[in-house]
DNA sequence: TTTTAGCACTCTTTTGCCCTGACTGCTAAC
DNA sequence: GTTAGCAGTCAGGGCAAAAGAGTGCTAAAA
């Protein structure tokens, strides 16, 4: 599989994937020949399409239809136009678009992420994703805060280094003395202050026993609602846009196969699963036909966010594996610099992160 | 239309309605004369069939096919079961799957609804929908709170009747002074304390001029807050469960079609003003092949959740014409007392509706 | 040795046709 | 008013022929 092809080859195969995805039929020597390659005849490319089939690159449905790409094709095309200079297919209008609704929108970086997922997924008409990352793991309290309320009751309010957790009022059940909300506060201070949200997940009551006593309740109470919160909030940063475009391709015309994306499409720790197996490291991760995850008959093309060094998140789009490569990665690279220049820039999205 | 019909034509009627109910197929003469009407000939039964047609109740989809029930006929059929005393159709297991369920989780009121909504779509296999009224038009805003924070931050709470809302952090502009953030809150407090979401609307900052003075920065971040709050979670009251098992049922096996349903039911102001649109003193709604709505070919059964005589939501049910209504219903009567059982009962599922 | 033209061959898709089965509507008798 | 019987209509399945689309192969040309 890996002996170099020849020129004539590669131009052949990267042609048929061209016409592949423009087209989605089966691609026929005398195609090829009239709109690539008319230096040749048509006897000439059958000859290199049998090689190049011999080679496991493409296939016929039938013995009297053209060539269709297989998985290698698609590698084989897409290697061919990732680091290349070609990648700027976006139009004025196009990048004008993205630009615009990507500075349209001032909140928080799940507003940000879930508008981006809705650009990549309007310009390039396919089903996008973004996961956020940047708040994974190393989220630290910074400090909790017992507000009480009429009525006998109070609030916690949990601030982090990333956000704030605000939750459902809880019960004081003594006939509330302030200073004893107050003493309370400071206790749950003491214990969880500087303390990251992975921590929280294997707390062990007894550690502090000697300090909590009485608010052994309210103790409770916050633990309860930390884990509360690490469970329910743990896809949260997963957004997808425009999954029913991908009803409108003939590969998912099929109600059945139709029925078996969206499910998937719409479980976000499936989808959260399919993109953070992609290595990080790599800037623009392409994968075609992903066996075991549901949506085989797919290829999903995923790019990684950075500010400095660091991954922030992820976007990306799922599509046909015939798809327009070029495209999706342009735009893809074209919002990868977005995200870079407004998470990186002066301007922090978070409203904690602005100092130190 | 109107003309009352004779008892034979009305068991021939209902009888086409229940086989074809079941098996999804044009009922013949035949068929209805051996499985419901021994007592006739199928000769006499087509006569009553020509009838029926010309009434405008049924339909032939070709000369040599039998009868499908036209919207008249579903009409008719819901009708004669709706007040009936026959709406227990629930196994021994269904009803126990939907009260664990239901007492299964105790949360808020948004916990619930959804809870429902599951609960319904999966005892009877359709789509269904929760639409929670309670907290409509009418919260009041108790009290606002102004905390302030490490690092020149302060958080905005603001306590309503019906819950909480707790929003990003703000910035304090100045170096922080205790008393101003404390003087703030004050001023927060009289403005708003007793005034209701609606209010907030349409409020002019120029009434209360002389009191901001130097908070003007704060009071417009408060109000901002307050209407992104409006206008947000105004949809947040809708769920909707088991959108995909619409694809099941061949009505649905054209990618459009599914297409095209998906896309309404999975917006929820779309949804919202479907369910809402159906009369508020009804106990049971049924409409079949609602026009307009994007979702014609469905038939859209919708129960009001009271406590008391106050409407708290609806629930309900979206399937093709040709549904198991007799079980929809019982599913959403049984449901409907669940309902009125737990937000009626000693335990109130909000934590801010206790007292008085 | 590589390329090309030409032709036979293969396989899918479309079309037309006929036949069968499933109903109905009508009519004449009960 | 009801029934039995029969003729008529139409959809759908099966089958065969025809059309169309491409290839592979071979022999000749470059």
């Amino acid at each position: 599989m890996s002996k170099e092809l020849s020129e004539r080859k590669k131009k052949i195969l990267h042609s048929l994937v061209d016409l592949y995805i423009a087209t989605g039929q089966p691609v026929s020597s005398a195609d090829l020949q009239s709109k690539y390659l008319p230096e040749v005849s048509s006897a000439t490319i059958r000859a290199e399409l049998s090689a190049l089939e011999a080679l496991g690159y493409i296939e016929q449905p039938h013995t009297s239809a053209g060539r269709i790409p297989l998985k290698e094709a698609y590698k084989f095309y897409v290697d061919s136009i990732d680091g290349s200079n070609a990648c700027n297919m976006l139009t004025d209008q196009e990048t004008a678009f993205i630009r615009n609704n990507f500075f349209n929108r001032l909140g928080q970086i799940e507003d940000l992420s879930k508008e981006a997922a809705r650009i990549i997924s309007d310009v390039t008409n396919y089903t996008s994703f973004v996961v956020d990352q940047s708040q994974d793991g190393d989220v630290t309290i910074d400090e909790i805060k017992l507000i009480p309320l009429k009525r006998g009751k109070a609030v916690v309010l949990i601030v982090t280094d990333k956000g704030m957790i605000a939750d459902k009022a809880i019960d004081v059940k003594e006939d509330v003395k302030p200073e004893y909300i107050e003493t309370a506060g400071r206790v749950l201070n003491k214990v969880f202050a500087g303390k990251t949200i992975e921590d929280i997940k294997d707390f062990d009551l007894k550690e502090i026993d000697n300090e909590i006593k009485g608010f052994k309740d309210i103790f409770d109470e916050v633990l309860g609602i930390l884990r509360m919160y690490i469970s329910e909030h743990s896809s949260d940063n997963v957004f997808v846009e425009g999954a029913l475009k991908m009803l409108d391709y003939p590969e998912y015309q099929n109600i059945d196969d139709a029925k078996q994306f969206l499910s998937v499409i719409s479980d976000k720790d499936a989808v959260s699963e399919i993109i953070l197996s992609e290595d990080n490291s790599i800037e623009f991760t392409v994968r075609i036909g992903k066996e075991d995850s549901g949506v085989d008959k797919c290829a999903i093309i995923t790019a990684a966010y950075k500010v400095g060094d660091e991954v922030q998140g992820k976007a990306g789009v799922i599509g046909p594996e015939r798809m327009d490569y070029k495209k999706v990665i342009s735009v893809l690279d074209y919002v990868k610099k977005m995200f870079s220049t407004v998470l990186g820039g002066t301007k922090s999205l978070n409203p904690f992160d602005d100092e130190e």
